[in-house]
DNA sequence: GTGTTTTGGTACGGGAACGTACCTAAATCG
DNA sequence: CGATTTAGGTACGTTCCCGTACCAAAACAC
């Protein structure tokens, strides 16, 4: 593969490393296309690469013995799976599965990465603050899980997939949305047509239309904009805002 | 402070380090007394500290804007508070609070443990596998949260703070387990007595006592068990298991 | 010992979300 | 084109947990 062909990525994290580090892992690095349902961890299995996508919403999630899925968070072009190596395990504690759009992703074997942090301090901090934003996340899910109603939920949802996506029209049925968030498929139909009521989004078979940003915000309230914020402050501003303001 | 009182702790971290790691930080931990309500990481403060319990079940919780509280994990003496520093977040996004029992704990000053950590790679590596066992507990008690009932997510806490004490029983009131739970005070009491009639547990006033831990295991099902066997495989056997079986 | 506080037991009505089911409309297939 | 699949709308009864409230018993204070 020509090196001009990985000159550039739409991923945050590799945007945002310095010119040194980028040359430590570009030689490593390979392009991948990615497509709905496509696996990029496989829960209680080695870690073989990490995956830095370019595109498309990244389910992260907890399989249970009986199947059934649980999503603990959502990785777009703002980080990357395979994280958990970073820490020392080996193992996929998660699953991670593109969930909504395509595109691409940078997908780089263990091995190399580890040795590049170990070469680079700077390297390794910047991608430990990725993990750091992703468990601040993880604690927010946690959070709006326990005390919101699943309309807020599903608003703070939809904002996070409208972050990680170009434009306003998102691919998403409401079956999905049912398994991402753990409801009902009938709960997430009438919650989606609370959100409708308010303007905020207007539903097609099969799609989401993004009308107003800023109500929907509003109907999320405090389940939004924490992780988010983090992340401006510890990596790059991001997401269809542009920028978080800070002491949110 | 003489440097016999450091040269053991009951800490698990502190007991898994290397002799020449010990000898990086020895110089800078210095022994605190844990009391009941003590906050060990403001929310929103600088990370000034971190601690290594001795003893005491610490919660780590989330701070919503209206004042109320969610937790997302506890920690005891298998762990520490003020991870994030490790992972580059020098101001604390969660609040760390001493819950249940006593003890103490050691304490070293960010800059001191950041810097140790930048000399030894043994010592970042086993400090970063806790924040991993840490992240995995989060994405169990976020998929309890989300598909327990009440009795069983109260199980599961039950246990989480028995492999953090001494001995059966536990200082614990109705109410204080509801706030951890983020659930009805009486939601707690009825819950409780569910457990008491298997015959897992006794309830006397602020008090309960663990009399059968295997009934309380079989009650939490999945919800128990991953997180404490990766801890297991990652770092040390932990709990009142002694061991946890592979493979779980 | 008496009064106060804390803790726990219990009850009642209500609301959010559930499981299930059935129907329509849109898309896809042969 | 008609047949089949997939997505979405809607309904009904149910369950779990909530908010609130009130009371009894245990611990504590003086």
């Amino acid at each position: 593969m020509p090196a001009s062909a990985l000159s550039t990525s739409r991923n945050l994290l590799l945007q945002t490393i310095s010119a040194e580090d980028w040359a430590l892992v570009e030689p490593y690095l390979d392009r991948m296309p990615l497509e709905l349902g496509q696996v990029l961890a496989v829960p209680n299995e080695p870690i073989e690469h990490l995956c830095f996508p370019e595109g498309a919403v990244t389910s992260v999630g907890e399989t249970l013995n009986d199947g059934s899925r649980v999503e603990i968070g959502v990785v777009g072009l703002e980080g990357m799976t395979g994280w958990p190596v970073l820490l020392g395990c080996k193992i996929s504690p998660h699953e991670a599965m593109v969930q909504v759009g395509g595109g691409s992703a940078l997908r780089i074997e263990t091995g190399h990465l580890l040795e590049a942090c170990r070469r680079s301090e700077s390297l390794r901090t910047l991608l430990l603050r990725f993990v750091q934003t992703f468990s601040i996340q993880m604690g927010r899910t946690l959070a709006s899980n326990l005390r919101d109603p699943v309309e807020r939920r599903l608003s703070r949802w939809l904002l996070m997939c409208h972050d990680r996506l170009d434009g306003d029209e998102m691919e998403l049925t409401h079956k999905f949305i049912s398994i991402m968030l753990g409801v009902r498929r009938a709960t997430v139909t009438d919650s989606l047509h609370i959100l409708e009521g308010t303007g905020a989004i207007r539903g097609q078979r099969g799609r989401i239309l993004v009308r107003d940003r800023k109500k929907l915000e509003a109907f999320a309230g405090e389940a939004y904009g924490f992780a988010e914020d983090h992340y401006g402050r510890l990596i790059a501003p991001f997401g269809k805002n542009g920028t978080f303001t800070p002491g949110s």
